[in-house]
DNA sequence: TCAACTCGGATATCTTGTGTCCGCGAATCT
DNA sequence: AGATTCGCGGACACAAGATATCCGAGTTGA
């Protein structure tokens, strides 16, 4: 195996769990959010945090003002986000299994021409993380900001954005 | 975060796309085939191999036998073993996303009692890969190893065991 | 009985995720 | 307008897991 290898590995960093939460919290605020207070709600590292917020920014999903009273804020209606989108800023969109190939290896391997139509398991495979995908993708923040509401009630989200604001 | 953290990290093994291709190979051996010869025939390394190899045993999807003309053999038909029993007997069973309850956690925390049902989130990547592993148990071997007949011509696997049992 | 061949688990190496830090830019206050 | 304060952005260590390997235990066949 000299070959740079490079199976398909899938891995879902464990950021998106974060990403996905104050996305939601996001989604019922009205004036920038800093990350250090997106942290302290949530009780974990700041500085990690961040690094997620910026891939969530590079993917045009949320939208950072800079200055003394910056933040992050959604860049459009929470209804229009959905949460694959999300995993895909946080995690990169390369599908989980990447076919290596390895009919073409090997003292009977196939030959190229005949190569053109991928392979029974990469197509299995693909059509596993389609299902996945589309899963995800029909479900947006604005669904989990209602679902918020009727379980935990609806006066938690105002709740938490005026902790973001005020303190209390 | 002092915690020991774990959030749910799904990882895709790579040595799944060998462990699928050795059970459509095996799907149409009649005697037991050593992983050595498994190996050298997709081109890869045989004590990587083996490791994966040994997780299906353990797993009871094949079936070794030891000694001077050992080898690997299914357990049962090729039309019994799915293609995500296979994925799990390499990667684990464990769901690709773990909750870490940050709900509980941070000045707002939610009190415990009220956190019996797991939250949108969580139930969001639930069904995503409840959908993704579906997908993957509506496959069997067989199915795969029809797949390859019918595209790269029937001869192809009788062909290979020939080979695996001749060499030539 | 003996020997060869097989699997099985314990062992190194290395990429990738996880976590942290400092520099740059922008808005506010004087 | 200038200095200051605050927050984002990318570059830097640490650790875990996957990748790859080797040697010992067990078994079959002669």
């Amino acid at each position: 195996m000299s070959e740079s290898s490079s199976i398909g590995v899938v891995k879902l960093s464990g950021g998106v769990e974060w990403a996905l939460h104050c996305c939601v919290v996001l989604s019922a605020a009205t004036e920038p959010t800093p990350a250090t207070k997106l942290a302290e709600l949530h009780d974990v590292s700041p500085s990690y945090l961040a690094k997620h917020l910026q891939s969530l920014s590079g993917a045009g999903l949320i939208h950072s003002t800079q200055g003394k009273s910056g933040g992050y804020l959604l860049t459009r209606s929470a209804a229009d986000i959905t949460v694959l989108q999300i995993v895909e800023a946080i995690d990169g969109a390369t599908p989980a299994f990447r076919c290596t190939e390895v009919r073409q290896r090997g003292p009977l391997a196939a030959s190229a021409e005949s190569c053109t139509i991928p392979c029974g398991i990469a197509r299995v495979m693909g059509d596993a993380d389609r299902a996945w995908r589309e899963s995800l993708g029909a479900v947006t923040v604005a669904d989990l900001a209602d679902e918020l509401s009727s379980t935990a009630g609806p006066a938690t989200l105002p709740r938490v954005n005026r902790w973001l604001q005020t303190g209390t």
